[in-house]
RNA sequence: GGAGGGGUUCCCGAGCGGCCAAAGGGGGCAGACUGUAAAUCUGUUGCUUUAUGCUUCGAUGGUUCGAAUCCGUCUCCCUCCA
């Protein structure tokens, strides 16, 4: 149930009540697509830098270690050791990302395993008894998530496609969230919109999903090619469309920039690879813009990665240390840097619950983007 | 002392008369990455006034229209024999 506690402008501040607790929104989701934060960052790691909800992968599970072996181990919360919710997503992403190893049909999607080559299978019915077997707080609904450039035929067609396949994850949920193997028998459901940058298609297809009452409503297909003032414009004619009392997740997004500007247009859940795999890359992101810890000018930097942090890698080693590990090799250097990027937006996201309470958020937000470009932007 | 092998651009290492400023690694420098096929990928890496330019393949002298590549001498390293 999702609880709207404040409205500053479009800007929310909610609390989404879910069988495992309560997230605090606007949130942002650490992604961790294998049951796991890439860059060694354990389920404690994650309760220490402030994350609320953890984001696994349907696709990546079902093919390792398999979703049986998940559900025999009692679901992914007790697989993974992390008692908070976690979101899976549907393989839907998967269907893009993995565009030369499938082929989509109406039933669903035949992929080549990307790992072995083996054939797999998933349609709506498929994904959501994975994600019932992986136990999460939140399936995903199965979804194609559509290229941008792609033609508005295609994509007209791809989204009537996604709403039939809406409905019968819609049906499988239900079933499955009654029979009595299921482990998590309140698993909910976020529906997904799609429409590329055509914003009649993404109003029509809203509106459309809207009175399917679902426990919330995503925005999928953005961040794929487009410009940012394209997503922008798509989120402002686009959430309007969707229920003010249910969560609104923009998937795969994004920057701390693409953050501040679809927290202003009504967005309360966001996920992005950005601060674990740019921190992997030795991408680290401070109020100042963003640093590449590999380049010479921090080789003798004996500051953290940003003054007065309070993550586990600013607390106690330079920039200089960091870099070196980075440059050796050390795993060390890449969990250090995982760790403050996901402090870095845990920390943010806290701060825009505050901002909007105090019906501050657009100042919040211009002081926020002038730091921000004062050192390069992101 | 004798016999043989070798010294190539930051490092390792290919080249063995012109297409060589010199393959390929590594290292260095920089860039990309948005529901993670990504601890990945890309570019660049002698100098400059960017040119039918200059310097460079242990040193030096030669042969040749032309040499990292052929020859002489020197020098250093490695292996084996005494």
């Amino acid at each position: 149930m999702y609880e709207l506690l404040k409205k500053d402008g479009s800007a929310k501040r909610g609390r989404f009540h879910t069988p495992h607790g309560a997230i605090e929104t606007p949130v942002f989701m650490n992604v961790g697509t294998a049951a796991a934060i890439k860059g060694a960052v354990s389920a404690p790691d994650l309760m220490e830098i402030g994350c609320q909800v953890e984001l696994s992968n349907t696709y990546h599970l079902h093919l390792r270690p398999g979703d049986e072996v998940v559900y025999q181990m009692g679901g992914l919360q007790r697989f993974m050791n992390w008692e908070r919710p976690i979101l899976t997503d549907s393989g839907g992403f998967q269907v893009f990302s993995l565009a030369a190893l499938r082929k989509i049909k109406e039933e669903g999607v035949h992929f080549r395993s990307h790992i072995d080559g083996h054939k797999i299978f998933m349609g709506p019915e498929e994904s959501m008894q994975i994600q019932s077997n992986l136990a999460s707080t939140i399936a995903m609904a199965f979804d194609e998530c559509p290229p941008i450039p792609a033609s508005r035929e295609y994509v007209e067609k791809s989204v009537a496609r996604t709403t039939r396949w809406l409905a019968r994850c819609q049906a499988e949920m239900a079933r499955l969230n009654q029979q009595e193997r299921t482990i998590n028998k309140r698993q909910l459901l976020f529906g997904i919109n799609q429409g590329g940058i055509y914003a009649d298609i993404r109003i029509e297809h809203a509106k459309q999903i809207s009175q399917m009452e679902l426990d919330g409503y995503a925005i999928g297909g953005l961040a794929v090619g487009e410009t940012h003032a394209e997503m922008y414009e798509i989120l402002e004619k686009t959430v309007p469309y969707l229920p003010l009392e249910k969560p609104t997740y923009l998937m795969g997004v994004g920057t701390p920039e693409n953050i501040l500007e679809a927290v202003e247009r009504g967005v309360d859940f966001f996920d992005c690879v950005y601060p674990s795999r740019n921190g992997r890359h030795g991408h680290v992101y401070t109020n100042q813009g963003k640093l590449n810890l590999f380049n010479a000018q921090y080789e003798t930097d004996d500051r953290p990665i940003e003054e007065g942090c309070g993550c586990p890698a600013c607390r106690k080693h330079s920039r200089s240390y960091i870099r070196h590990l980075l440059k050796a090799k050390e795993m060390l250097g890449m969990r250090l840097c995982v760790l403050h990027n996901l402090y870095f937006y845990n920390t943010m996201m806290a701060e825009i619950r505050q901002a909007i309470e105090a019906g501050e958020f657009l100042s919040y937000k211009r002081k926020k983007q002038d730091n921000f470009q004062r050192g390069g932007s992101f």
